[in-house]
DNA sequence: ATAATTTTTTAGACAAACCTAAAAATTAAT
DNA sequence: ATTAATTTTTAGGTTTGTCTAAAAAATTAT
């Protein structure tokens, strides 16, 4: 089923407010995220119901009907794959990325997003640690790990920054290290709480522990 | 100044047809281009005529103010450099980008477009030969040869392929030849009119007659 | 030059997505 | 348990971009 730029914006937008749950999601809620006002909210929600996307009842507030979860998820999906895509291949800082995000995720075209992801290397989530469902819409979320914690020898890839200033992703653009890497330790330097990697099984580089505190990588 | 997605539509139309001329554009022709009415037409010249994008008079046709056309020319930019990036990044055949380019040339962002055309290498035109305008919306034409007509030792950046059949892409893509890459004649061979060349001053490979009457270069 | 044809415009409607202001329902407070 | 406050909905209106059908202008044919 295809969507208008409107109802996309508000099927996300009760997803991202049930967060992914079953909650129900009230009018001002929507209203406050959407910068809009109550009535209009009502309005669609109205409509979304006799389209079979979400259940409404008056007074009670709405939730997503199976149908309405997958074209959510599947919005949020191109959202964050073009956020990757703005941060790993544009070079854009975070901060700049959601406006233009928000715009991108409404482009119509299933077989754009699969190349896309291929193209980006099926990054498993956006710069911001946020798991990026599948193809089919599963929400596969593994256990993460901060790279402090990690094992001599174990490899991961980096799938999320918790520290997201210019310095630290100008440290980064530097050496290399990007989403979707893979990280090996080589070694663990008690003395500083250093750490020696690899990425990508190519060049060896010390990282300190400010550094590992800021990476989370999954197995 | 911003233009809603519909406005942008018909200023690019307008633009197309009148070929970056002065020439009046009928009301039929660009029903028939944007597969709408004639009435509905009417309706945005009108618009657009207030709004100062274009001269309307009754009956007798338009044309792009100095404003439209710029305007006009932004979105063709934009168009453009998307075509690239669905090419030459995501590996797309020519067929299949024009429908999707419609949607991206909309996306608002300047930086984006920017840094986008950074990515891409500030190719010179699309992956069909269409000159690509520059940032200050100035189309410079270089003159473009065809390579079976370069003399030896010359190089150029290859800026358009007149076939584009998906064997001839594939015969492309295997050889690394791309859009914006750098090709230079070590020797042309007389006997069966194929030439020897590098590309991006790497590798050298022989390419026949048939393919060099499909490339074009500018120097 | 007049009639026939085609093109273009006007007039009036409609759907989508929003709004404001007032009414109704729900929730909180005494 | 009423009253007060808040939330939500309804009713009616606006803008954008589209449409059809009819009228007007321009073009072509006789």
């Amino acid at each position: 089923m295809k969507h208008t730029h409107a109802e996309e914006n508000y099927l996300k937008a009760i997803y991202m407010l049930s967060e992914g749950e079953e909650r129900l999601v009230s009018t001002t809620a929507m209203a406050e995220l959407l910068r809009t006002r109550a009535a209009s909210i009502t309005d669609m929600m109205q409509k979304l119901h006799h389209k079979g996307l979400v259940v409404y009842r008056k007074y009670q507030g709405v939730t997503l009907t199976e149908t309405g979860k997958q074209s959510a998820i599947k919005i949020l999906r191109k959202h964050l794959l073009w956020e990757v895509f703005l941060v790993e291949k544009l070079k854009f800082g975070w901060n700049e990325i959601h406006e233009i995000a928000e715009q991108l995720e409404h482009i119509d075209s299933d077989i754009l997003i699969d190349r896309l992801d291929h193209f980006l290397g099926n990054p498993y989530c956006n710069p911001h640690g946020i798991v990026i469902p599948n193809a089919d819409g599963k929400i596969v979320t593994k256990p993460r790990l901060l790279m402090t914690d990690v094992a001599e020898g174990t490899s991961g890839i980096i799938s999320a920054i918790k520290d997201d200033s210019v310095a630290f992703l100008q440290y980064l653009g530097k050496r290399n290290i990007y989403l979707g890497a893979k990280m090996t330790v080589i070694e663990k330097i008690k003395f500083d709480e250093s750490m020696d990697v690899t990425i990508d099984n190519q060049y060896k580089i010390n990282i300190s522990r400010k550094i590992t505190d800021n990476i989370l990588i999954t197995l």
